[in-house]
DNA sequence: ATATATTTGTAACGGTCGGTATAAAACGCC
DNA sequence: GGCGTTTTATACCGACCGTTACAAATATAT
């Protein structure tokens, strides 16, 4: 992941870490999503003005898309992590305690970029909407998957519906999400996982 | 809920009916939120202008609340109703199949204005988002009561965390809200509340 | 008829939005 | 030192935002 090792070409050079703006833009579309975020937030966060900006990262649309890049990459890595772990039911601890420390933390903001932006969406921005369905479609179909050899393996009832199990797990990550940006207290948050786990079908 | 009967005052009669207008302006948040509601968009939907809209609900911000309060009465009547049943399953069975049919049905938009609108916020709409939260804590608290008698009643093992499961609950609800919003299928979702029921903790 | 009160449509307000034209500044190269 | 190239900062663009002044229109009351 390394960048600006050296001035490739000639021409004045840039006065700023690429991708320390980019985390710094990841951060003001976590919080605000695409819509609020505006390009003064997102300017004055990054530390760079406009034209720099728009030079550097072509314009808000292509910025959203390379902050989702790095937030998947990043802080979306606990849901592939979890699909290795050896049985469903400690796939879904995974998840779960992975949702409470990346959308409940105290470093980063509250909530999940994903639902945020998603939600809010203006006309305009229906390809933002659609890249990150794109994404959580992927990431499903894998939990499916990962469910129906959990079946085969034994370690997950028969009569379990996968599909329906996947969607239940993102359900609970949605909802975790959403409470935490509403302000839920990580006391409750993680008595909503203790619960959900105390459920969760055993072998 | 009568209204207009008779036109009480004197000067120009307005044209148009007020509760029809927030009907129509309830479905444009509902769909947009907030923030992504504009006043052309709303005036648009109501069939009025935006003269009009402003004498007859004050602004933008006063038309929301009013919006709200109808959405919360009219359809979230669901959330009311599952308290009078007669077993705390019973009550989650209600809860997940209302929220089916009210945030992924044929005939609203898709999804849960509350979730849309106190998420996607506006450094100055912090009022909305005050509105939003403390309704759904007033009628998270509701449940949490009603758990906690169905501990004392016996329809729910005493080793049941009534808060954890009262954010669980509603956890699923929002994340059933996210997915229909998101385009999920009726039928995916009705896996998701049949997979959720199957888990529920029995009597 | 006149006066008063309210709603109507038009047209505009200042402010912010995403995006950009322009020219000065800072580099490698010759 | 000049030249080409890229980034910098300022200042601005048209479009839209929520909101409102204003005057014509329509009602009741006198």
């Amino acid at each position: 992941m390394e960048s600006d090792i050296a001035t490739p070409v000639k021409g004045r050079p840039r006065e700023f870490c690429v991708d320390k703006a980019l985390a710094e833009a990841l951060h003001v579309f976590w919080a605000k999503g695409y819509d609020g975020a505006s390009m003064a937030d997102l300017t004055e966060a990054m530390g760079i003005t406009k034209p720099s900006l728009y030079a550097a990262f072509g314009n808000k649309e292509a910025l959203f898309h390379k902050t989702l890049d790095l937030y998947e990459t990043e802080k979306l890595e606990y849901t592939r992590a979890a699909l290795d772990q050896p049985t469903a039911r400690k796939v879904a601890e995974y998840y779960l305690h992975g949702a409470l420390m990346t959308h409940a933390g105290t470093t980063d903001p509250k909530g999940c970029m994903g639902i945020l932006s998603s939600l809010a969406c203006s006309p305009e921005a229906e390809s933002i909407k659609a890249d990150v369905l794109g994404r959580r479609a992927s990431s499903q179909r894998a939990l499916v998957e990962r469910f129906e050899r959990a079946k085969a393996e034994g370690d997950l009832p028969a009569h379990v519906d996968a599909q329906g199990l996947t969607s239940l797990l993102y359900a609970l990550l949605q909802g975790i999400s959403v409470q935490a940006g509403a302000g839920a207290t990580m006391d409750e948050l993680e008595r909503l996982v203790d619960t959900s786990l105390a459920l969760w079908p055993s072998r």
